[in-house]
DNA sequence: ATGGATTACGTTATGCTATAACAGTGTTAG
DNA sequence: CTAACACTGTTATAGCATAACGTAATCCAT
């Protein structure tokens, strides 16, 4: 009873903010999603954040180009996102994060760093195996808190 | 790159309530810990829930015995369990769930029943040997959720 | 094109989850 | 004994999320 994981092989941080934004833009589209100018201003939004962002501060980032959005704005733009797969949320933090690829049979998997809030995304295998018998998994959370290896030097 | 994880051998279930409370009692004593009649008492009340409960619905169940207790009460006790290692707290729940046993160098798993809410805890090797090249983890969260056997077998 | 269904968005209100801060009480160790 | 620390009670507030309702935009079958 075994599975493996690997880090990501392409590379994201390689595209640009608006690179990502119209990869996100095809993804929607190709499932006859709309990618509306909210979302994709969200969006946006998420992809420079760089990293895992609050509902509460996408919120206020919004503003004032939006004027006053109330948080239903927010929330129904992340769990249009997460439906798509095109951000995950990071259960532990009460944040979200963008991810523009999907890696079909695999999950994601989060190291998090408590010191300089770097993440790290990585892919593994699905737990299925794993699971106790007869079990069927529809959605997995995997996050790991700990110390960066820059973070870990500087210290 | 591989883990691998196991289903828990001894039984927990086999246990009384007093039972499990006695040995968290034990597990807290020997740390040099109180176990306080509150943290008994709220003990008592997580383990009788043979499952996750709510911070909000412990409040409640503390009711009317120690008058009206207020949210830091309940966080506090949980805090404190949290931190010996007698509870979990399941991310993607907002929920707590009794744990009175540990294993060294694992890490608790969740497989949590959509339809039933029943879940069922496993330990897995640490993922240590997954995270990035110098990530020290100090703190997992896996949690599956799905459908359970006897779930998908009513359907 | 038109009208009905569906989806998206704005807004108000509310509910749920969690913690800060301070006061008072109990426990322990020197 | 008493000083330090840990525990509990309480008030207040912060932070996270959704229900419900109305309007506007879009889609699609006719």
């Amino acid at each position: 009873m075994t599975y493996n994981t690997a880090l990501c092989e392409h590379d994201h941080s390689g595209k640009s903010v608006s690179e990502q934004v119209n990869a996100a833009r095809k993804i929607c589209e190709s499932q006859n999603q709309r990618f509306t100018p909210l979302r994709a201003h969200i969006y946006e939004l998420i992809v420079r954040a760089n990293g895992p962002i609050k509902a509460y501060d996408l919120l206020e980032q919004l503003r004032p180009d939006r004027g006053s959005p109330k948080p239903p704005t927010v929330y129904r733009a992340l769990d249009f996102f997460a439906r798509l797969g095109l951000v995950h949320r990071v259960e532990a933090l009460n944040a979200y994060i963008a991810c523009d690829h999907t890696h079909p049979g695999h999950i994601a998997e989060f190291f998090i760093c408590e010191q300089c809030d770097d993440v790290e995304e990585t892919h593994g295998q699905s737990h299925e195996n794993c699971a106790p018998d007869g079990f069927a998994i529809s959605r997995s959370v995997v996050e790991h808190y700990g110390t960066c290896d820059s973070c870990r030097n500087a210290a």
